[in-house]
RNA sequence: GCCUGGGUAGUUCAGUGGUAGAACGCUUCCAUGGUAAGGAAGAAGUCGAGGGUCCAAUUCCCUCCCCAGGCUCCA
């Protein structure tokens, strides 16, 4: 289950009484089957609700079915759902022996705020509650609709590793039955979806237990996947005027400690080992930024320099926590779409819209129409945590901001998650079913300069440049191309799809010819395979299609004959016999034109 | 890192205190096909790793490794 957050606009979501009644309901199966087992609170998230609760033992899914059951049995009971304002006295006595509920109570209490509880039953019923809530409930048990069990979870109190740990279960409510069912066929369509389900099919990448968690091998397939989107990167870049370097892999610790990256992000370093060096130590590099800035500083700049872009397709390590790696999506080692923009402060506010039509120009070509801009801020209660001068900060938050307004980019502003030299700005996309992904990530730093004495001759004498720091549209390839394997669905483009053209031989004796069109289509540099499997040409229709091949070519006798070939699309359409040039030029077009369409 | 569940053939999974099965895939042979699975035979496993209990462990216990889902605030 993806992590979801409670929204104050879904409070007025009818479903929202009914997950956070259903909760309720929840709790007291839950406490009534596992004695001890203390509510905490659950309430009601985007796709449907959640109860933590405060237990010793375990409860597994196996528990579903008579939790669940537990449950209807109290919707049969049609118990009535009140609310009241309480007293603190009085609540406090009730949930004397509940220390979370305890230390909510007096967070209300700090806070000035009214107490209020809702009850379930009657105190003479069977299942009397009261419970410390905001409410908004349906009237009775018996109108908490259709529910279903999910998961279950481990979740710290309050959100830190050092509380203690809580059970919490999932769930999910739903007016109608059929909504319900709805629900659940599209979670199994998002499973399916899942990059690493996708890649069992397109063969992308492969893992090994010896070579070490979060470090994906590629295969050939993923290669050209890779290098496609790579070699687009670099061809964008040039026509918009990066210039490119490339920096070592590995560094002295020194470097970053000047970066200011060590203390921050010391722990996620990996360490080599130099026999020999035991004064040095060296790091694999987790991000480009500090070589960029040395490559900057390796001669006299002057302002007719400005701006310069600085880009590499740099492969950086990072040792990312055991729990949040996932597949190629959150890897440990990584090739960043980076570049670093240096230039005069005036020129920072085009050089950001500049990167702005960037993202546009990128994000269109592949169709990616659903995505919105982040702005990260400081969080005001850790000011501490951030490197450089408040006035510094506040140019750099004004300047992001103003390129912001100017693009008429959607935009909103989260104040918790500034880098510790700068304000970030990212690119948050949805896939086709509505997964959101960050992809890219751009900062402006007006601190680094400082620290790495970085200065361009102006007319009248030397300033500080501005960095735009670590722009990164196409995000890492290994991400993005996580991401486009869930949008869509395997399904890629032409000019990003592996095998472009499969040629399936009806018979034997139409091997050769098949093997002569194949050749016709890799002189013009389009990824062709013959399928010569002694297979039926069903068997050979299937296999492409789960591959998502887009262009099934099938030669039988027809097509030998009158030198043609049939055109199946993987969208299932068939095209019937077309001429051999006719279908080179139309692929050839949409491999080169970047396409969407197939034909 | 922490909680829960899991690890058996390339893949998906079944199964057992007496060293293993299916389907798909793969190889070979037969079949010469007309738009999503033709047939047969065969190869393929240190049952995640190490330790313990036992006459005997893939199965039970412990440790570790790996995989999956969760884990800010939000009554």
């Amino acid at each position: 289950m993806k992590k979801q957050k409670v929204v104050d606009k879904i409070k007025d979501d009818p479903l929202f009484s009914l997950r956070h009644s259903a909760e309720h309901v929840m709790q007291l199966a839950v406490e009534s089957l596992f004695p001890g087992a203390k509510k905490v609170m659950g309430p009601p998230i985007e796709d449907g609700f959640y109860g933590d609760f405060d237990y010793d033992g375990k409860i597994t899914e196996e528990d579903f079915p008579k939790i669940e059951q537990k449950m209807r049995d109290i919707v049969k009971e049609n118990l009535p759902i009140k609310m009241r304002v309480a007293t603190f006295e009085e609540i406090k006595e009730t949930f004397k022996d509940n220390p979370f509920k305890l230390e909510m109570i007096n967070d209300l209490e700090k806070d000035g705020e009214k107490p209020t509880v809702c009850e379930i039953g009657a105190k003479d019923g069977k299942f009397y509650d009261i419970d410390l809530c905001a409410g908004n409930h349906v009237g009775r048990t018996g109108n908490i609709g259709f529910f279903k069990l999910l998961s279950v979870a481990g979740a710290y109190w309050r959100g830190s590793e050092k509380n203690k740990m809580l059970t919490r279960i999932y769930a999910t409510a739903f007016e109608t039955q059929e909504e319900l069912d709805e629900y659940l066929a599209k979670m199994e369509e998002q499973k399916k979806r899942d990059h690493r389900n996708i890649n069992k099919d397109l063969e992308v990448f492969t893992l090994f237990e010896e070579v070490g968690p979060g470090l994906p091998l590629w295969l050939p397939n993923g290669m050209i996947i890779r290098e496609e989107l790579e070699n687009w990167g670099k061809e964008t870049e040039e026509k918009w005027g990066y210039q490119r370097v490339s920096t070592p892999f590995v560094t002295k610790k020194k470097l970053f400690e000047l970066s200011g990256h060590v203390s921050y992000f010391g722990e996620e370093m990996f360490k080599v080992e130099v026999p020999g060096e035991e004064e040095d130590e060296y790091f694999i590099k987790p991000m480009n930024c500090p070589f960029h800035h040395l490559i900057f500083k390796s001669k006299t700049r002057t302002y007719k320099d400005l701006p310069l872009k600085l880009a590499e397709y740099g492969t950086v390590a990072r040792y990312e926590n055991r729990g949040s790696i996932n597949g190629i999506l959150r890897p440990r080692v990584f090739c960043q779409n980076d570049a670093h923009i240096y230039c005069s402060e005036e020129q920072a506010v085009d050089v950001f819209l500049e990167i702005v039509d960037l993202h546009r120009y990128y994000y269109s070509t592949l169709g990616l129409t659903d995505y919105h801009v982040e702005l990260n801020l400081r969080d005001p209660e850790k000011m501490n945590k951030y490197h450089g001068e408040e006035e510094m900060w506040q140019k750099a938050e004004k300047i992001t901001r103003e390129a912001l307004d100017k693009s008429g980019i959607e935009y909103t502003v989260v104040n918790e998650g500034a880098a510790h030299y700068g304000p970030k700005m990212d690119f948050k996309i949805k896939s086709a079913i509505g997964t959101e992904y960050g992809i890219s990530t751009n900062q402006i730093d007006l601190y680094m300069p400082e620290k790495f004495g970085l200065k361009y001759v102006d007319k009248d004498g030397k300033e500080k440049p501005v960095i735009v720091q670590h722009r990164a549209p196409l995000g890492s390839s290994e991400r993005f191309i996580g991401f486009l394997m869930e949008h869509f669905a395997g399904a890629f483009p032409v000019w990003l799809s592996p095998v472009q053209v499969q040629i399936i031989p009806i018979g034997e004796k139409h091997l050769k010819y098949a093997r002569e069109v194949s050749q016709k289509f890799k002189d013009k540099k389009i990824r062709t395979f013959v399928d010569d499997r002694s297979e039926t040409m069903q068997a050979k229709i299937r296999d492409s299609q789960i591959k998502k091949i887009p262009y099934m070519l099938i030669v039988g006798d027809k097509e030998v004959e009158n030198n043609k070939v049939s055109v199946r699309l993987r969208t299932e359409e068939n095209l019937g016999a077309r001429t051999i040039d006719e279908v080179i030029s139309k692929v050839e077009e949409m491999y080169l034109t970047k396409s969407l369409n197939l034909w």
